[in-house]
DNA sequence: CTCCTTTTATTCGCGACCGTATAGAAGGTA
DNA sequence: TACCTTCTATACGGTCGCGAATAAAAGGAG
């Protein structure tokens, strides 16, 4: 049995990063190939067409951005602000962010698509409640401030505006101290990434 | 002189929906010629090619976002909340969200628009900064209160997740009674260590 | 009505990409 | 070595979109 010159594995991994840098668009099998430095040849032995591929990139990705990111930090430990902290930082990598983005803007259009994020963001937002329900034990209140957070972390990425004061980076820690601030202080809800100017 | 029959305007403005609806990929003259009931025979008398059309096509959607939407709301009149509040409902009407989050994901790829981007998030928050400078005159307070008000307006058409308790619109209405609370205060957000320098 | 400008329909060549088919090369296994 | 499975290159027909060229049609100006 001859090796795996190209296995499927390498296909969806190519697709996951052609969707977080030019989205579903550019998610091409011609153009895959040409990253791997193949032709396309071998391409429909692993996969249906065009649209299995999409799926499995998308299945990669809620596996990688869920079950791969709560396992790596249940195993890392720490308390409740350190775990949600980390969770952020793993969720919203530099090579994963984009990925994110480009889902989010997808879903806007795919149903399917939209489907999956919702059953991604529900437990996202359940592990960050679940961090903050001691704190706030008030479910309204705690409700808003989570989604303040949430949208932060995620709109950080796609607000392009210049600050009087200070970076991206402290002004977002000034906002997260304000969203969780509490009887003892606590650091930034994602880890300042100096990405945008 | 024969009077245009699909003038030019018509083209931006079938132009503005497709990306609103499909992103900047949707924006595409023979499917905008099938929209308008023509075909694109017309098309390059206008325009020198495709990239022109999605220029102007920026230029409508920055003048009608801020140029437009300020206008109105200094016409209408109204206190700082009011006016605020109003600039936030035209700024993202139904029908100009979709631009909004189509625009913002463009930007990711294309420097051009990305510079368009902030030139538009700019006038936003500076706006936004102009309406709570009164209240919160601890200018990194403001930035960061305005900053989460920013976030969540964009971030609310993105996130997908299921409220335990009411609806999108109630929990974002308590966020925003959190972030700028007014007459009604009973609980409000405060700074870590209460005023704060 | 006749001229003349603008808009329109139609057609063409070009390139990108999809999905299929087929033959050959690479590399283990007997 | 011969064999056989897996991967690979190549070619094909098909669709879609761009951008250019051409000629027909529409409607105001004289």
């Amino acid at each position: 049995m001859a090796t795996a010159r190209t296995p499927r594995r390498a296909w969806v991994e190519a697709g996951l990063q052609a969707l977080g840098v030019g989205g579903p668009d550019a998610v091409r099998v011609e153009s895959l190939a040409r990253t791997l430095g193949v032709t396309k040849g071998g391409f429909y032995g692993f996969f249906a067409d065009r649209a299995a591929l999409l799926t499995e990139v998308l299945d990669l990705w809620e596996q990688r951005t869920i079950a791969d990111t709560l396992e790596q930090v249940e195993c890392e430990g720490g308390d409740a602000v350190t775990r949600s902290r980390r969770a952020a930082e793993l969720t919203f990598a530099p090579e994963l962010l984009p990925v994110d983005l480009a889902v989010r803007d997808w879903a806007r259009r795919e149903p399917a698509v939209a489907e999956r994020l919702q059953r991604v963001d529900d437990q996202r937002m359940e592990y960050l409640r679940s961090q903050f329900r001691e704190r706030f034990p008030d479910p309204d209140e705690l409700e808003a401030r989570c989604l303040l957070a949430f949208s932060a972390a995620i709109a950080a990425g796609l607000i392009a505006v210049e600050h009087p004061r200070g970076s991206r980076a402290e002004v977002l820690g000034r906002a997260t101290r304000l969203l969780f601030a509490g009887p003892s202080p606590e650091r930034e809800l994602r880890s300042p990434d100096g990405g945008r100017a």
